[in-house]
DNA sequence: GACAGTAATCCTAACCGTTAGGATTTCACA
DNA sequence: TGTGAAATCCTAACGGTTAGGATTACTGTC
């Protein structure tokens, strides 16, 4: 009934995290269509049910992180300075987080996603959920009180931001660009 | 070799239309993940396979009418009277789409569409591929001359709009609201 | 240290979307 | 009428996913 101490959570992480090590190496081997839950589960030496238990999907072992990009994207904007204006708290950490998707370790796990039909649709589907979230602290900052709908909108268009810069030739300059557009929105959206 | 014509494209057409017609009748009465693929090409009279070759998925289904909303969208911008600037047209055809999907008759498919987590992701995976679409005939006119980033950045824009308009509590007002955004980001833009 | 409760894992068998492979029918056109 | 191609069909399988229930591993308590 109280809240269980150690052992048994740090095993649970364990297991789940061999799971994605794993899964991640046998997709980057032999290409993510080639690889099956079943030889998922065989190589990280677990029953095919514990792989479920930890992971919605297949797609889902390929995006182990991301609650943390929804988590940083709401934070950017709860936990900004006092005094700092929305849009620039957004526009640096959704740089940060496209400097980390397009960091040097991270070109084979794109190319992997951009390979395949149901990662790519995968992806998108988690946009707008990001997005709704995003939305939600927007909507409840005392600072900003802005309608329903513009705090929607601006979401999206931050995580648009996000997704475009990911797949640009210079992201650094696709989030400038993309956040002068956003800024300009979000100005004529002013009470 | 030449064009075929009439009697097997119009049955192949009626084949097609039979399925989807099928289909979304069984999954308005019996919910959607309780209908299977076999039940579909049974209740249809034709091969599981048949169905297969007609369209890419269980999904794809429910969305049969796809491809119209690109076709309209990107129209929409190429087609245009000479002089009429381009937010302003887009608005309109958003707007024409957003009524037809929050028409009288559509509600009990976007609350079947809304309840299934499969046929959601399969929607808005749709989006950016639309967005796509739309971004490619933008940096193609050339009474625009905007960058690419701007292109795309405006055409993942309207789609948000449309989506965000079809689960509004009122379509039209926020239709108005987001493109009022999308205007100025476009502005911000200008070369 | 034994014990009860619960969380994590396991095993098996199945369900269902999807596809391969190849046979068969239907149509278009010469 | 015959020929080629397109559409449809049938069967069997593959692979992700889940149900059901057994088993194991940990936790807090006596």
């Amino acid at each position: 009934m109280t809240e269980p101490s150690g052992r048994r959570e740090r095993k649970k992480a364990a297991t789940r995290q061999k799971i994605a090590d794993t899964a991640l190496r046998l997709f980057l081997e032999r290409g993510y269509d080639a690889v099956g839950i079943r030889d998922v589960a065989a190589e990280a030496d677990v029953a095919v049910t514990t792989v479920f238990a930890h992971f919605a999907s297949k797609e889902a072992l390929v995006f182990e992180r991301d609650q943390d990009f929804e988590r940083r994207l709401t934070r950017a904007v709860t936990d900004r300075p006092p005094h700092e204006p929305l849009i620039p708290a957004l526009r640096r950490e959704v740089l940060a987080l496209v400097r980390h998707c397009t960091a040097e370790g991270s070109a084979p796990v794109r190319r992997m996603i951009e390979e395949s039909p149901a990662l790519l649709a995968y992806e998108e589907s988690m946009g707008p959920r990001h997005a709704r979230a995003l939305a939600a602290v927007l909507s409840a900052d005392p600072r900003l009180s802005r309608s329903a709908t513009a705090c929607r909108a601006t979401a999206r268009f931050a995580v648009d931001a996000y997704a475009l810069a990911c797949r640009a030739d210079d992201p650094g300059a696709t989030v400038d660009e993309v956040f002068r557009m956003i800024e300009a929105a979000w100005e004529a959206t002013a009470p």
